[in-house]
DNA sequence: TAATCATGTTAACAGTGTCAACATAGGATG
DNA sequence: CATCCTATGTTGACACTGTTAACATGATTA
């Protein structure tokens, strides 16, 4: 059942995004991570194009992690819908600051999303986590006039992720 | 007076501010602009102590640039306070999407603004353009509020360079 | 069993940032 | 003017990178 190595591709994914977190993706190399996984230099090329490829799936979990973590505040029944929006941008701006590496990545213009369908897709379903929210706090809004209230809101968090990085504020100024 | 080249170190960094935004800098060499410049790999590193501080000047030049176009429609007499504001948000906009790969640069996590202070100087210098506006559109605002209210807007713009790119929005949703 | 295909390895190429050792130009000092 | 020093440049090298071509082998299928 087992191939040479068994699940190289996935050890390999998993392999890059704790290395992407810890080091930063620039700082990243595809011959490190092959050898952690004791395998030579040149293995990846069986299962990624490219390294860009390996970073989009990187990337990709990153999107699908914030998804999950959105959807769980955004089901959360003990909260009214105002606060379960008040407690997803919250959420939003913690894996902003946490997950920074993976998070700067995933808005790394490294890599073209157009390129990478699967990628393109998880960003967009976390995405959609706000638009859900948003739609259940303005009953009857337009879908225009939805999408121009979620692209502020969407702004205004990953605007202040980049503040709250740089300069030195505490969480005090969430809307 | 002229020593071997003159003034290569500006040329470098003019050099690396046209390279940077064709190519993005990322794909930005040292070597190529060193050749470019027709000078050998390493004479660069008489007037930089890494590729990274070179970034850091383009980057800081960057700021400069847009402080200056905020600061233009800032003191653009014929339009009332509101109206600058608004055309401060258009202007930062359309530096963000004109001046692409600067722009990244700018924002990019490659370069510790920490360790360059000439460039956190830019970076500030920029930021307070808005802080003028705000405080004209706000009078007897106290400095924190002003402080939050600063964020907010710069948070809105900056996210919505990044949603603007993506998505393919057109500029029909300025606040 | 034989053939095929997925998966791995080795060797190599061109390119990178960076450093050490050396060369020289220009200004300062005697 | 001669000498020395420092700023600026060059050559050569090192270790590292992503990537490709050629080859090897494990696993599956005919």
């Amino acid at each position: 059942m087992k191939y040479h190595h068994g699940n190289l591709k996935e050890e390999l994914i998993s392999s890059a995004c704790i290395v992407c977190e810890a080091d930063g993706h620039d700082r990243m190399s595809l011959r490190s991570i092959a050898k952690e996984a004791k395998v030579s230099q040149t293995a990846p090329y069986r299962h990624f194009k490219t390294k860009e490829s390996l970073l989009a799936e990187v990337s990709s979990r990153g999107f699908i992690e914030l998804k999950e973590i959105l959807h769980n505040t955004n089901t959360n029944k003990t909260l009214s819908t105002r606060d379960k929006f008040l407690e997803m941008g919250q959420a939003y701006i913690e894996f902003g600051l946490s997950k920074r590496n993976t998070y700067d990545l995933m808005h790394s213009p490294v890599i073209d999303k157009t390129q990478f369908p699967e990628l393109l897709n998880s960003a967009v379903g976390t995405f959609e986590e706000l638009v859900y929210v948003l739609a259940e706090l303005n009953p009857g809004i337009s879908a225009k006039d939805l999408d121009i209230k979620c692209i502020h809101h969407w702004a205004l968090v990953h605007g202040l992720v980049g503040l709250l990085r740089n300069e030195n504020l505490d969480a005090s100024e969430i809307d």
